[in-house]
DNA sequence: AGTTACGATAGAACAGCGTTCGATGAGATG
DNA sequence: CATCTCATCGAACGCTGTTCTATCGTAACT
């Protein structure tokens, strides 16, 4: 991954970059410390380079971050054009979101940018027309596909949001895993007044050491169930 | 709204503050302008005090954001508790999602602040009890409740992102309005390839002009109608 | 009434951020 | 060898959240 260098010049050295390399450092960055971790001197020096430097193969932050997004959105996309096609579109539908939501589990910061501005991010746009495709094969009309693909991805997304949250900083340390993260929150659940709140009371076990997928899937799920009813198969 | 102010000193006034009057002017910072617009700054010249006077109030500026937006949330709970118990759960949980929906609607910001930490967001507690008190009214299990009201709230979620982020400047000054800005995107749409794309060309003229709204409720319906399904009812 | 104590206010400074400017490097072209 | 253009970079600007320290004003206590 090191791009060339100019021969020595009296100690002071010149870096060299592309627009490869400064995007992969940039999701190195990203996926290392979330995106507060993404500024353009923590990227300089990562790159050996000054920071006005970056400027000159992006134009702002937000270009940076659709533009970082949408590279890691290719490999995604490549996974899911490996995906063998099925008989059912909407088990097409559900292996497309799951292996979306699968990228979004590993690269929390995905959800908050992806699918921003489909100018930039055009791997985005073709995820886009790779989950519609699957609603051509339903018997759907136009505006109930448009409608059909802005729900799995608003499912995608709002399920993103969740996990996308910055975790508190005693998480970060190491000090305090997830689990006992999550059961401290339970914890102040159950101490609620269970005539106010039944329904808390009801379902802090299941919060309590939930999962995010299995969350994400039910939610899935419960859409697609909807939408097959809609196409009346 | 005006809080009581010291007497005359020599031409130099002390600010009074307190909590709710900090809040209503963060609100109303974050309702004229957007999350932007919030700056301890602003804030201050607007309250007629000094900076470090809203750190007596609040901690940091996540939780002024999170009391703020729990503020706001308070009103919508209101909506909430006025609206008409019916005979089906379902229909009482799409109100209540509407509503809620309504509410982010005329405050984009809201969306992004909205459940993130529900031990400073109590308005958000109870809203999210408030739903989940219907679905206790549904034969399902604690896991499916649990799993359904997260659902409810991803396609709130979900779709209050598409509506949150910030238009870009043109929008803002008036320069262009929202139709011809999804106009614009349209065409570049339309310009693509229809055999690479033919999902996008198929719901272009769906995009075009697409109203929000339209869009949350369809994706709602299709998680609720999964929910009745599910309910067996 | 004088003093003390404390709730509340505020100016100035600090570190970090995205961004811009102007100068300067190196490599290819003539 | 001169020129030109692409690429790089240090330094500065204005903005942000946050902290430090000093101070004011009121209420309580002797």
């Amino acid at each position: 991954m090191a791009q060339q260098r100019s021969r020595t010049d009296g100690g002071r050295r010149r870096a060299s970059h592309s627009m490869e390399s400064v995007l992969t450092e940039a999701v190195a960055l990203l996926d290392e410390a979330g995106a507060p971790a993404l500024t353009f001197r923590a990227l300089a020096q990562r790159l050996g380079g000054g920071v006005a430097s970056i400027y000159w193969y992006v134009g702002s932050k937000d270009e940076l971050l659709d533009r970082a997004t949408d590279h890691v959105v290719g490999t995604v996309l490549a996974d899911i054009e490996k995906l063998p096609p099925g008989d059912d579109p909407i088990d097409d539908l559900r292996a497309i979101a799951v292996t979306l939501f699968d990228a979004i589990v590993e690269r929390p910061w995905l959800g908050a940018y992806f699918m921003r501005n489909t100018e930039l991010q055009s791997n985005s746009l073709r995820l886009y027309e790779k989950l519609g495709r699957q609603t051509l094969r339903l018997e759907l009309d136009a505006r109930q596909r448009f409608h059909a693909v802005s729900a799995i991805v608003g499912v995608v997304v709002g399920s993103a949001v969740d996990i996308g949250q910055e975790p508190p900083q005693e998480i970060l340390d190491g000090a305090v895993d997830r689990d006992e993260y999550l059961g401290r929150f339970a914890d102040t659940w159950r101490d609620l007044d269970p005539a106010e709140f039944p329904f808390v009371h009801e379902i802090v076990d299941e919060f309590d050491g939930h999962d995010d997928v299995d969350q994400f899937r039910s939610a899935l799920e419960l859409t697609l169930a909807g939408l097959r009813l809609q196409a009346g198969a």
